[in-house]
DNA sequence: GTCTATAGCCCGATAGAC
DNA sequence: GTCTATCGGGCTATAGAC
């Protein structure tokens, strides 16, 4: 079960299975939908306290009162939209790291990956940026228990590849957070990008480019210099 | 002149020079810099909307009323706090490029530098971060034409460099984006860091850390491949 | 320059009719 | 489920005494 269904709220004909209670289900649940996207949207570019619920549930088409009647208050919503966006973020990333396959082509994948999340989510990127970059007052409790767990499990990996000889001595933990880095900066500094580049928006191009300067730079750091020997110091 | 100076308000006895209203300069000055201080700090805690200029005035020790006094309102007060960080910045940076020297060293001071600023200054550069997420409604302007220029000339020398064969042919601009990205995380993603990390706060030591690791993925993808000969291609 | 008082606005949330 | 109406509270900013 996923974060966003353990938060859904009860919803009183949600197991009758009837067919109009089914229809009714249907609807409710585009509608949710409707709602959280205009959320991570407005969340995003407003911030928490800088989002009306009129705003999104004017966006959204329906009332302020009506919004509130799909959501108990701001904060669930809040809190609904960033268990949506780590879903699916840990759905994309979770299956990397399991297998045997080679650190070339995870690492490969890893970036190929978190970068398209940039690109395809850039309000759940940033949402979530601005979260974190503020504290993560509402939020920390859930990275803490379902993210960083994770985290540590591609360091431990990336630590493990490095005892076997797989990929050089790099300190394994910064080398995460430096891949995060760049990837995560193509959905938030877009806006600073775009000002550089004299465009409207990243093309695919943009994340082109910046994924082969990503894994090179990455693929070269963890390269093993075969002109190094092992060293007795 | 920097961008805070002329963003300040003009006061009144400024320019008698009298020794009484120096002296009141002096003061006005310290609770200025008090409350900038403060402001940049929740600013960055909880977004522009997020906070009141009341919280502001009471961690400074004055009065709401009192503040509105030396900041006629709260955007003024939110533009001259970004005004300084971005001078801080600028002073900082801009001195690197311009010297005839190696890009290896320059890419050093330049990695360095920047990972001070985060390490130094993390509210100026979370708030810096929290603008930018946000589409940068407010700053736009002010980055569009105080930073964006020193960013494209910092690309084209990164050019130069390629053209003149002293770097391997990377692509200047994402090779900036990427430096970008890494450094600014260390101030921005502390908070995720940290509970990886399983600290209060980074340390000294993690931002050495991430400085080699950082230099040397840049540095590695500059560096010539003396194998390749020049390609015919 | 600092104070009290308050205008004027927007917001989140609730109550209750239908 | 959707509507109208409204409460209670916090906010920016101003007015005016001292």
């Amino acid at each position: 079960m996923t974060l966003s269904e353990l938060n859904k709220p009860a919803r009183s004909g949600a197991a009758t299975g009837a067919s109009a209670s089914t229809r009714r289900m249907i609807n409710r649940d585009k509608l949710e939908a409707d709602i959280l996207a205009q959320a991570v949207r407005i969340f995003a570019e407003c911030g928490y306290e800088g989002t009306s619920i009129a705003t999104i549930a004017e966006q959204a088409g329906l009332s302020k009162q009506n919004l509130l009647y799909y959501f108990p208050n701001k904060q669930a919503l809040y809190k609904r939209v960033l268990d949506d966006v780590l879903d699916e973020w840990l759905e994309r990333m979770n299956l990397l790291a399991d297998a045997g396959k080679e650190p070339q082509q995870v690492l490969r994948s890893y970036v190929e990956a978190k970068l398209r999340f940039s690109r395809e989510h850039p309000w759940g990127s940033r949402l979530y940026a601005m979260e974190v970059i503020g504290g993560a007052p509402m939020y920390g409790q859930e990275i803490k228990k379902k993210l960083i767990p994770l985290l540590r499990k591609d360091i431990a990996v990336f630590e493990q590849w490095i005892s076997e000889g797989k990929i050089a001595p790099v300190n394994a933990t910064h080398l995460l957070f430096t891949i995060w880095a760049m990837t995560q900066s193509y959905a938030d500094f877009s806006t600073q990008m775009c000002l550089v580049l004299n465009r409207k928006q990243l093309t695919r191009s943009d994340f082109a480019d910046a994924e082969k300067l990503i894994t090179d730079m990455v693929l070269a750091s963890i390269s093993l210099k075969e002109s190094a020997p092992p060293s007795a110091a």
